[in-house]
Order: structure tokens, then sequence, then C-alpha cells
DNA sequence: GATATATTCAACTATATGGTTGTCAAAGAA
DNA sequence: TTCTTTGACAACCATATAGTTGAATATATC
């Protein structure tokens, strides 16, 4: 195998690929809420949400931090910035592919 | 639920949450492969390769051309982009974070 | 026509995922 | 102290995923 790429990159994918979680993260850039909060619009067992919380922060995508019996979670960027990179590559690839058409038109 | 994306996120999230399908796409940056030679690296069976590029088809990933019996597969870069755009909505909200706290010190 | 090559299909296995419910523990409020 | 709230843990279920093997199909080549 070739693969030479963080595994944590796994995870970040992965988490980013249920409705539910990216769902928490929008509702996430309205700032830190606990997970009570990020489970009500969702339409599931509050366990349910809890765990999805769980696969975000295990993905580095979120972090908690623990207020008396209320656990609060923000987005943590670094993750995002992460999983961006590695498509900014494709699509770096894809805008030269664009470019190198553009040229041939230009030649004509 | 709140859910109001193209549900077709998640299959290209999906799909670029394993290491086998990543190595095929950084594979296809250096053009058109058929499916034995995305498979050769990798290490498992042929249909377990083959099976990987349907994932990445159904993404909207790659798309495959027939030419006899060898199936040539390219990056289809448009998935990619979407999946790019979805980020970019939250790194921009990161880097507000940071212009904002930037903003904090300065007034210090 | 016979053989080799590139690929799909079908069936199967093991493990992961998304979800549920019931029970438990800790923290706040009465 | 008792009750309520916020959350975790454990067990379970159904489905999806990653992989395998064996057989079938279509295209090249001899």
């Amino acid at each position: 195998m070739v693969v030479k790429e963080p595994p944590a990159l796994d995870r970040v994918f992965q988490a980013l690929a249920n409705p539910s979680r990216r769902a928490m993260l929008r509702m996430l850039t309205d700032g830190e809420q606990n997970i009570s909060s990020l489970a009500e619009p969702l339409q599931m067992s509050f366990e349910g949400a809890s765990k999805h919380v769980r696969v975000l922060e295990q993905a580095g995508l979120v972090a908690r931090r623990v207020r008396g019996r209320v656990h609060l979670v923000r987005i943590q960027p670094k993750a995002l910035v992460q999983a961006n990179e590695w498509l900014e590559f494709y699509t770096r690839f894809w805008n030269q592919q664009m470019d190198a058409l553009e040229a041939m038109f230009d030649e004509e």
C-alpha cells in the first residue's frame, strides 16, 4: 500500500460523511453549545446525538469543556483545515487542467 | 431534521474516508488509468479494488469510459469541488474568528 | 476456434455504523 | 435529603462496509 497520510483523515472524512454530524457543525458556528441543545433539532434520541458528538470529537472536529454537569462543545477547526488542505491539492490539480485547456484554445 | 444539503455530500465524504480510495485519486492525478493498474499497488484482490472504484464513481469523484475490455478511470473533480466548498464555509468561519481575535489584540 | 485478459456478478464473512432502550452517576435546585 | 437534569455506559438490533472467493462475460490475441 502506498498510503502515506495521517490516518486521522479517515476519521475526519468519516465524521463528515453523516448529515446529522454536519448539521451539528453548522449549529456550532453560532458558538459553543451543550449536547442537549445539539441533540434537540436532530430527530433522534439523546444518546444517539451524544454518540455523534463523540465521533466528531475523536475526529478532532470539535472539543468539549465540562462545566459542572453540562458539556460545552465547540468547533475545533484544525481537522477541518487538514481536510481542506487535502482537497485543495486536487482542486489545484483541477485548475491546472482547466488552465491547460484554456491555453490550448488560446493557441488556436 | 434541519439537513438542507445535497445528499451527495454523504457519499463524497464517505468515499474520501478510505485511504485506498484516496490513494486511487492520487494515482489518477497522473492521468487516466485502468482498474488493473489502480488495483496493482493496493494490497488487495482485484475485485476489492474494483469495488472501491465503483464507490468513487457513485460519489461522482471519478468517471470511466470503456474502451474494449479495458475501463479507463479518470478524476471528475466536480464532487471534489463540492466537498471543498462545503469545507470552505467552515474554514472561512475559522478565519473570521482569527481576524476577530487579532482585532481584539490590536485594540489593546 | 482456442486461449488469455479485463472486468463484473453473486455469495459469503467479519467488522463498523447509526440507531435504540435501560440503567447508572454526578451536579444543581428544591 | 430528595428530585431533576445532563450526560455516560452497556447491551442490543439492523444495515452498511471492506474484504474475500468462484463463476460468468466480453474483448483481444494466437
